[in-house]
DNA sequence: ATACAAACAGACTAGTTGGTCTGTTTAAAG
DNA sequence: CTTTAAACAGACCAACTAGTCTGTTTGTAT
């Protein structure tokens, strides 16, 4: 048990900071407050982040993006159905994050709301997640086409990209009402939409 | 012409705080850039607002609110197809407002995500335009199925608030990519739902 | 004309906050 | 055991910003 760990103080900054950002937003993180929630000081943080920006990409690129990648790129890599996938993977995430997690909102999409119009470099890096996102998902639809499960004259893309819009509008709307209800009957009518996709 | 036009300053102050929250959002709104902007001093613009927030407040109340009311709530009301409204609103959207405004988000949605979390009297008066919102929408939805256009099995409410959910998701999307594209996929995909609502 | 209150003008203040800078401690190599 | 650089500790600084406060101007009622 050594006093000085490096890689983990790192993570323990990182992991506050996800937290701290996920509850008031990149510019309502407070540096103090982060310090105070991890007992650490001016000179470790700075010793780690180069400054509070950098420490905002750092979230972005490796907590954020890995939570996307686990909760539904990964599900969909070994998919029969990809609209079943789509559909546990909606279900699971109330269950998974818990209420306390929703009501806060979608990290992704909170961050990008609040900096993509304030700094080109978190714009860009959110949106090469969404990206991939929905190429995923438009992948998955593509192969269902070839499996003759899903319907040949709709454009999986634009399908895709559907998904991922509704899924977040359903999140924003539970946010702002402070109510998983919002999300629920977001994704009841998202699989109804789904279901419309297969022969 | 007079130098000193109480209602008219009020206005112009409440205008372009509009436009500096849809640019920078509420925190990012900046009292001095209001000022310049405007061309008038702290002394009058703390004669017609209490303060900042109470400028945010007046906001919501009487720009973001009129704004939702003049392009959703109205055309519903003298409606004979709900889904042909819902359509045609969808689509004079990017019109109306031109891309220029479609890429800072839609304000009633950006100043949602950003304020209520922080601030609860934000959060009451944003969701109570979200609920009057859906709410006629759903309202539409119901008539409709009094008339037999639209399906009896499936529930207004609920299909309301997905609308809603999916319209919101697009624009944020369209938002994050600086792109319209988003939001016209999201609205086609959207009336290739509401079009599923048919008998 | 005059009084008076509303409508401003603008310098100044106080609190907040990201970032810096100097100095100290730990771990590990030689 | 020394040495050295990474890993901290924490006081301090400088910039920014909402809000205040005193004073001035304008419209208007009498």
């Amino acid at each position: 048990m050594s006093e000085r760990d490096a890689p983990g103080t790192r993570e323990k900054l990182l992991m506050a900071a996800f937290e701290e950002i996920h509850l008031h937003g990149f510019q309502g993180l407070r540096i103090d407050r982060l310090l105070e929630k991890t007992g650490l000081t001016k000179g470790a943080f700075y010793h780690h982040f180069k400054s509070k920006k950098a420490l905002g990409y750092a979230v972005v690129d490796e907590v954020i993006a890995r939570m996307i990648h686990d909760l539904w790129l990964e599900p969909l890599q070994q998919s029969a159905d990809p609209i079943d996938t789509i559909g546990t993977a909606l279900s699971r995430k109330t269950d998974i994050l818990g209420e306390d997690f929703v009501v806060l909102g979608c990290p992704l999409n909170n961050l990008a709301q609040e900096m993509s119009p304030v700094d080109e470099g978190f714009r860009q890096k959110l949106q090469t997640i969404f990206e991939g996102w929905v190429r995923e998902i438009g992948a998955a639809l593509a192969e269902g086409q070839k499996q003759g499960i899903i319907r040949s004259d709709i454009d999986p893309a634009e399908a895709a990209l559907f998904v991922v819009a509704s899924f977040e509008g359903a999140f924003s709307l539970a946010k702002n009402a402070q109510s998983v209800r919002a999300l629920e009957i977001g994704e009841r009518q998202l699989l109804r939409y789904l279901e419309t996709l297969r022969p």
